[in-house]
RNA sequence: GGGCCCGUAGCUCAGUCGGUCAGAGCAGGGGACUCAUAAUCCCUUGGUCCCUGGUUCGAGUCCAGGCGGGCCUACCA
């Protein structure tokens, strides 16, 4: 049973710097789910956004003498620019500066208050101003020692005495134990759940302010206005504003409770305590409901990240990092999609290297996927004059195989057939089974395996030399209906991930750009004597003259 | 210092309750084919499953310790 919403969300971004590949990536995959559900007629609600209150905002607008305001607004632009080059497909994208955010989160702080779960104290510690945290003593010996974390970025660092005002996040963690011990919030992968168990059995009571002489840029404590709020609890319920979360209409209210009910985060394993151990506790504060879901995944690594590889291979490009913007202008959007999504298996961190994309895209997309459908379209109109010969002569073929003396050769191309087509469909099935696991690899996988099966069926009909003897056409007719009907049910595991390049795959078979999973999951849907297009060029093996160009520090395929 | 995670072929990774588990893809080597994007298909070379002990009839698989890497975190539970 598929579930009756599906409501994705990414982190909220930081303003600062250009965005990361790895926001990049979260982004996608969130993208990516968001096209499978919506693939499979399930109401989706997509949400990222930016987060823009802080000092380091702050002081980032007053070193360039532009507001803060000025400042979030570039930077987010920024963001939505890039994610929109992706082809991400957001329906809402918040900004913690917007007035509907910024009521959210007073209301928050207001009921919080009135129940007695935030408090004021003060305490003394070393602080770094560009980290917005506090360090220990045992860290840090002396005002004026550099930050330990960034060093040489940061700076020194300064002794700093507050009062502020912290959330009972002690009060209700043994709760929220008690629930992912229940199953309430699922903590995808598994293995990341007793890791939260174990956050949960040591947790501090959490500051949530700052002073405004420190920091004005930030919302303001409606029971204590020389205080703003500091970060957490104005980040995250970022995820409950863009659905109507303490709306004064009840619609609005209405749906966000829907919505909610359906939740799953996309986060990075770096911000694991914070959506669940804080997040958690805020909302049993709320008296709301967890999310339904948490999908964690680990990092893109660089080049300190990996081993030095002993075997670079000869004149291969240097296993640098490929950043945001090169990697969509050297690969194309649906190829940097394709290479983000499949980089990280099993959510585990994994190399991210021009090297090891420019190896997957060509052997899986362009040697693959994309050759497959240009050698079945172009022989489909070099021996079935471009129409699409229909799958009921395939059959016809099949049943007049006892009749025939090379009995043996024909059961084996039914046999090979019938691989092909279940092959093909084993991706719808596997795409049936996303919402779920939230499993793109096992789609891609099969799909994968489809082209090979495809490859495999085509080798042995050689419906090229069969076509030389005007007796064969049906047969080839045949054997390249099946090829071309398993490949249109491939495209329906890689349309989430590559919409673009499936969508002129479709287009060729006539039919529109977003496909209808029922019926189109079904065998035999395309109709015989159906005119097709011209063959696309779908995926381009990769370009060394592009990647110069936009990469000129990295020299490539040179030798 | 504490918690947690990872360490399997040159590279990226699968290995479910301990019993063909020593695998896949890519790369490398050889062959075939020629419809296709120097593509595809077949065959093939690679491994001390990080190390050392232990439990067991039997351990990548479980236990202990160590080494290496990572994330989070702490004014020593």
């Amino acid at each position: 049973m598929p579930p009756e919403r599906f409501y994705v969300t990414t982190p909220i971004y930081y303003v600062s710097g250009t965005p990361h590949v790895g926001s990049v990536y979260t982004t996608v995959m969130a993208d990516v789910f968001a096209r499978f559900h919506r693939m499979l007629g399930i109401p989706t609600f997509f949400l990222t956004g930016t987060d823009e209150h802080g000092e380091k905002a702050q002081l980032a607008a007053e070193a360039r003498g532009i507001s803060p305001a000025a400042l979030c607004d570039e930077y987010s632009a920024v963001f939505r620019s890039l994610f929109a080059r992706y082809g991400v497909s957001n329906d809402d994208f918040i900004r913690t500066t917007e007035p509907r955010h910024e009521r959210t989160v007073a209301r928050v702080l207001g009921r919080m208050h009135a129940q007695g779960d935030l408090y004021r104290a003060s305490y003394e510690g070393f602080y770094c101003t560009r980290c917005e945290t506090f360090f220990t003593d045992q860290a840090v010996r002396d005002a004026g020692d550099a930050c330990p974390e960034q060093p040489v970025l940061h700076g020194k660092i300064q002794r700093l005495s507050e009062t502020n005002w912290f959330f009972r996040t002690s009060k209700y963690a043994p709760e929220l134990a008690r629930r992912i011990e229940a199953g309430e919030m699922e903590i995808v992968p598994a293995r990341r759940r007793q890791e939260v168990l174990g956050l949960l059995r040591d947790v501090q009571d959490l500051c949530v302010s700052r002073h405004r002489s420190r920091v004005s840029w930030g919302i303001p404590l409606p029971f204590d206005p020389e205080y703003v709020c500091y970060v957490w609890i104005d980040a995250l319920f970022n995820y409950r504003t863009a659905t109507g979360y303490l709306d004064d209409d009840a619609a609005r209210r209405a749906d966000d409770a829907a919505w909610w009910a359906h939740a799953t985060h996309l986060i990075g394993k770096d911000i694991l305590k914070h959506h669940t151990v804080l997040w958690g506790t805020f909302l049993l504060a709320m008296g709301e409901p967890l999310p339904r879901r948490e999908f964690i995944h680990g990092w893109l690594l660089d080049e300190r990240g990996l081993k030095v590889s002993k075997t670079q291979l000869a004149g291969a490009p240097a296993a640098r990092t490929p950043g945001a913007e090169e990697l969509l202008a050297v690969v194309g959007r649906d190829a940097a999609r394709y290479a983000l999504v499949t980089a990280m298996r099993g959510a585990e961190d994994a190399p991210f290297s021009w090297n090891l994309l420019r190896e997957r895209l060509d052997a899986e997309l362009a040697n693959g996927f994309g050759n497959s459908v240009n050698r079945v379209v172009r022989m489909i109109h070099q021996s079935c004059g471009g129409r699409f010969p229909g799958l009921d002569v395939n059959s016809d073929v099949n049943a007049d195989v006892n009749a025939d003396v090379n009995v043996r050769a024909k059961v084996d191309a039914g046999a090979r057939a019938a691989a092909v087509r279940e092959a093909a469909l084993a991706v719808p099935a596997a795409v049936r089974r996303l919402p779920d696991i939230l499993d793109v690899h096992e789609v891609l996988g099969a799909v994968r395996a489809g082209v090979q099966e495809i490859s495999l069926f085509l080798d042995e009909e050689k419906p090229w030399k069969a076509a030389k003897d005007p007796a064969n056409l049906p047969r080839v007719g045949a054997t390249l209906a099946t090829a071309l009907e398993a490949l249109r049910l491939l495209s329906l595991g890689l349309h989430a991930v590559c919409p673009e390049k499936m969508a002129e795959f479709r287009a060729v078979l006539g039919l529109g750009a977003e496909p209808c999973f029922e019926p189109e999951s079904r065998w035999g849907l395309l109709a015989a004597g159906a005119p097709l297009g011209q063959p696309p060029g779908l995926f381009p093996r990769f370009d060394d003259a592009k990647f110069a160009a936009a990469v000129p520090d990295a020299a490539p395929g040179a030798g």
